[in-house]
DNA sequence: CGATGACTTGAACGCCATCAATCGCTGTGG
DNA sequence: CCACAGCGATTGATGGCGTTCAAGTCATCG
């Protein structure tokens, strides 16, 4: 399954709140729709979480394809490089805040904090496995599996009261999952005429998923995900 | 371009020498043509490197599709987790010999000595910014591309009196590319029609790149490399 | 109300996959 | 030693999935 970062265990959100009252700098910031937080080969100064919106992470090619790395949501920690430079871009989806805090501080903490020092490897881990599975899901889905593992990574993580409330574009969709925005259009179409999924207004963006089953049998990932 | 791990700096390489005659349980291991040198999910107890050889790390899904995230070459290491398990299966090749140390007694090295830990902070990084630019060559490329670059990748990281020896079959090429063998054999044969390309022998493995900077034009990745 | 943006849907095309035939090399057994 | 099976690779023919181009709907906003 595309990873869900965000059931994932030790998320820092709490060590980041402590960290937040304590002996690290932090701020909150927010982004207007389609702004940039920051861009790709820039130095990696800060480490960010979202506290409200939605973040895309991206990189394009010279004639302007681009492909997003990840969608990140509220909780979720982002820009955290093992290295010293960005390697996306990222944008606000939406009117987004985000808390940031300097990199240095968070490292000069970690080295007297082991379960700081945790956190910040299992965050690594958990966006390597991302995009790990993101190779195989590119390499080799169809365009319905992938817009079904989509559906499912979405449900994981964004659902509030059974509703998934899409803060992207058919268009952000697309360049994540490597189509374009009419192929992934038609393919949620198809799940409605399935009877899998249910929009609840008129941009579509607001979803229930009535058959989760049917969409994990067209997905097709190699590691199920529980609940 | 995709990533080559090969030139990156620190190869751990030197590390992993001292280590072997010094205070970390070190081997080396041979393994046939094909054969596992571990699988997915299993216990990452193990740091590998190349010595001879090279080794192919993928993913399958349920109905055998088969992606390709890795070739490691001589020198290469691999099998280093973040995590506690592989998220990858690894084969040999080719015929390859291999070294292995105890995952465990190289983070007891670690801990006290700051070059070490140093070194593998920097092969996770390169190892995904490896991943990441695979993303976005799966994601967005076309066919003629990806084979351009995987012949720039393999012309960076396996060239040897000019001319690249190619260890692996246009399968394992093709599912590291996410294409059919069919395709890559065609991409190939349109490169050497265009005289970008000689082969050497006549399973067409040894080859030759007459115009790379041709070869770059078509690839069109983001980052470039210095020679 | 006209303009704009997001989304859907239709029609046609094209890139790459699929299916299939052939070639050359290697190795094995009669 | 040679016949033949088998593997890897190339090449051709065909088809299909997803893209491209285009039209149209609906909602929002000036």
């Amino acid at each position: 399954m595309l990873t869900n970062l965000n059931s994932k265990m030790p998320r820092l959100l709490g060590e980041l709140d402590d960290l937040s009252h304590a002996k690290v700098s932090s701020g909150e910031f927010k982004y207007g729709k389609g702004t940039e937080i920051f861009g790709e080969a820039e130095p990696a100064d800060y480490v960010y979480q979202v506290i409200e919106g939605a973040v895309r992470s991206h990189k394009l090619l010279p004639d302007g394809r681009r492909q997003i790395g990840a969608f990140h949501l509220p909780g979720d920690i982002f820009g955290l490089e093992n290295g010293d430079f960005h390697r996306f871009t990222a944008e606000a989806v939406v009117d987004t805040t985000v808390r940031l805090v300097k990199r240095q501080s968070l490292e000069r903490v970690a080295k007297t904090d082991p379960a700081i020092l945790r956190s910040l490897r299992t965050l690594t881990s958990a966006s390597l496995e991302h995009v790990e599975n993101h190779v195989l899901l590119l390499g080799r889905n169809t365009a319905r599996e992938r817009v079904a593992a989509f559906l499912l990574e979405m449900k994981g993580r964004l659902t509030a009261a059974g509703v998934i409330v899409l803060p992207m574009n058919r268009r952000d969709i697309a360049d994540y999952l490597g189509l374009t925005f009419e192929t992934v259009s038609r393919e949620f179409s198809a799940f409605h005429r399935k009877g899998y999924l249910r929009f609840l207004d008129p941009t579509q963006r607001q979803i229930v998923v009535l058959n989760a089953a049917g969409l994990t049998g067209i997905a097709q990932q190699t590691s199920a995900k529980p609940e």
